[in-house]
DNA sequence: CTCCAATGTATCGCGTACGATAAAATAGTA
DNA sequence: TACTATTTTATCGTACGCGATACATTGGAG
């Protein structure tokens, strides 16, 4: 099995996308049961973490934060509302516009959440600099497929 | 926006792991307009990938390779069937195995699939050796990741 | 003021993902 | 043989994730 993955039967553009897939994978697998408590799910809890940073952002604000489309954040949003930890209420200024605010229960839930990271941390078992090292590297390659586009036969 | 990207406003180890949540998402991304004539997503042409290196696979067998559960795979390998490329048939020998076989068709896309290396290679922009180099390390975290169990508190 | 383009969210359909659970077949044991 | 445990796959419910599309609001151009 082990053949699959350590270069040997995949060509190298695959190695490198199935280790991404597969370790995000992973590390979603990891966060789950952390998270489980707080009754957030990974992307719940980086659109927190976003508004724990900065409150009141609109929903392309936090979008281009995380990376995600308003399909996918919408539907997420509205299950943070459902669950009381924001609310949603049109910009008075411009009615296009969504405002995104924690609620006292979302501001709380920062404390709860505080062991979070730890946790993490120790399931990745490596030092900061290691993981900011390794982080910049993947972040390098995130931006070269961002920057491609497809080119036609 | 690039603040929160860079690791000033992230924790190391939510870095880390927002750096492969999101270049995962970029991956996919890049993967879905090139496997757009082949009619497949990128679970399915890994599937696929497992099935050209050696045809006849069992469901299980196929996810301790591409690391998902059956209550992924048998929907995919549903819609593989239904698209044409395989076959699905319970084993003679144990009713409870499934063998998933390719068709024709199934062999036939193998050779125009060919093209998918060398774009996604194109659109990483990295040497084989880097790539390979990337993808230990990500592999070593996936691994790390997988072996980690929650604590209780 | 009127049209028309641009902006910002939302909706829909499809395809992952997984935990929990079920169901069927086989293996092992008394 | 009868009973139980294990193995293997499938089903269900929930939550992403996105492309395509729709919709309302705003901003401009004439």
């Amino acid at each position: 099995m082990e053949k699959w993955f350590d270069g040997r039967e995949l060509n190298f553009e695959e190695l490198l996308c199935f280790s991404l897939y597969s370790a995000n994978h992973a590390m979603n697998r990891v966060y789950t049961p952390v998270l489980k408590d707080l009754g957030l799910t990974y992307p719940q809890y980086l659109v927190m973490a976003a508004l724990w940073q900065k409150d009141g952002q609109l929903v392309g604000e936090i979008g281009r934060k995380v990376l995600l489309e308003s399909s996918t954040l919408t539907p997420l949003l509205k299950r943070l509302e459902k669950l009381g930890y924001v609310r949603r209420q049109r910009d008075a200024e411009d009615e296009r516009k969504v405002r995104i605010t924690l609620t006292a229960d979302g501001h709380a839930l920062r404390e709860q959440a505080a062991c979070v990271p730890g946790q993490i941390l120790e399931a990745i078992g490596m030092t900061p600099d290691e993981i900011l090292a390794l982080s910049t590297q993947i972040n390098k390659v995130r931006k070269s497929l961002a920057a491609w586009s497809p080119v036609e036969d």
